[in-house]
DNA sequence: TAAATAGTGTCTCTTAGACAATATTAT
DNA sequence: ATAATATTGTCTAAGAGACACTATTTA
């Protein structure tokens, strides 16, 4: 940053903040998680108008002096209590006519959150309910946020092929076969088990090349001994990087 | 979308659009060329404060009832004359102090144009002067555009990686030598000559088989004849496709 | 014929995908 | 022993990367 100079303060002083038209900026947050062996999406029911009663992804203005990231976590916690989760910014949506009511121009986000730490999901203050719906079955959406959802998916299936990000839709301990239900609930296809575990491995390889770049995939020792079968082992991915926040690339 | 009932109506007609305090939001424009065997990049002097006279990627306000493609459209016309050139949005980038006049969020895209298509560029209303530079020798930038080019180079040499987006900074015929001297430029490293044609072959018959998805390279049969050697025989790429124009996914 | 650039093929290593048998636990 | 799930390896095909010689033109 350059030092103003007294010429660049007299400028700022001056400057007139009303001079343009200034469209409304909200984010909003498509908000993952595999539940129930499906692929979910956090949904609220609106309120009010435009769209009232009709499902949306939920999202809000950005405050004055807020980050569009620290908007987006501020969604995301206050629909489902998680902080610290994968987190990224997906795609800005600003068709003119998107909102009847005004120009919004929207910064979508997409987070992956753990069904099990999400609290109970409740109404808010514009929302009369809030749902995990399968993205295999969604309702009418508000707004465009069907192509939201549309492009979210697509990112996430492409994020899951070449980032070990899927952990973050699992416990912290789980087992190779939960890992793979997380890749076929996603990808809606199954998979080879052998092959899956094979590609782990190589992964796992690469990424000790690279210790800054991903997670590593780690036995812990422990077993999961549940059902009248062969226990199978829990593994946990160990952070080896700090949180990638920037949106794909 | 749905029909407005006559209750929406009435509450779309008293919705108080000065509600909420909006930030101001901009696009920005990454426009690269390959010339002069160097990756350029368009940037602009600002003639105001703040920042004024240090060196910026050009970039405007979003007008009311225009989507954020068309600005960036707009922004690219004016620089360069060009038109129905590749384009995709890059990231948004919405840091609450990016701008020290107020809060203003930028909607960053990038371009590829050839460099012969681009009329020599000028001076405009609010810059003084404009010019190509190299991406590898760049001067010090306004606001947080630094960011915004590293960011523009990251997606770029991705592009190229999985797409065939280089002939856009191509004339219509070009040899297989040029090609690849886009791609040497672009990743600022020399390559193999077999080996990048067979992977153009290879890339060539994937896409064949998904004819929506990109664009075949052709042999036109033709020449060109320069310089005391062999002369090397020129390509033209084929459109199969609509434009992609969302980012990349 | 010399200088300059164009054009071309093989070998090795790695990865992707198809495919089935054995191991371990509870009942 | 049976039911249920966990675990493991081989073969083939395709792609990536290293590597060097011949072809064609003009001066």
């Amino acid at each position: 940053m350059t030092r103003a100079s007294s010429d660049e303060q007299q400028f700022l002083a001056k400057y007139d903040v009303s001079q343009y038209e200034r469209p409304s900026v909200t984010v909003d947050m498509v908000i993952f998680t595999v539940k129930d062996n499906d692929l979910k999406v956090l949904l609220v029911q609106r309120r009010d108008h435009p769209f009232k009663d009709s499902w949306a992804i939920p999202g809000g203005f950005v405050g004055t002096s807020e980050s569009l990231e620290a908007a987006a976590r501020r969604e995301l916690e206050e629909e489902t209590g998680v902080q610290e989760v994968y987190m990224e910014q997906l795609y800005t949506f600003g068709d003119p006519d998107r909102d009847p009511r005004t120009r919004v121009i929207t910064v979508a986000y997409f987070a992956l959150v753990e069904a099990r730490q999400v609290r109970p999901l409740r109404a808010g203050s514009d929302a009369k309910a809030a749902g995990w719906f399968s993205m295999y079955d969604l309702p009418k959406l508000a707004f465009d946020h069907h192509d939201i959802l549309d492009y979210a998916l697509t990112r996430l299936r492409y994020k899951l092929e070449y980032t070990n990000v899927a952990f973050q839709l699992l416990p912290e301990l789980f087992t190779l076969t939960e890992l793979q239900r997380v890749y076929e609930i996603v990808f809606n296809r199954s998979l080879d088990k052998r092959n899956f575990r094979k590609k782990l491995n190589i992964r796992e390889l690469e990424h000790s090349l690279d210790p800054d770049k991903v997670y590593m995939l780690e036995e812990t020792g422990e077993f999961k001994m549940e059902g009248s079968h062969r226990p199978a082992r829990l593994h946990r991915f160990i952070d080896r990087v700090d949180r990638i926040v920037r949106g794909f690339i």
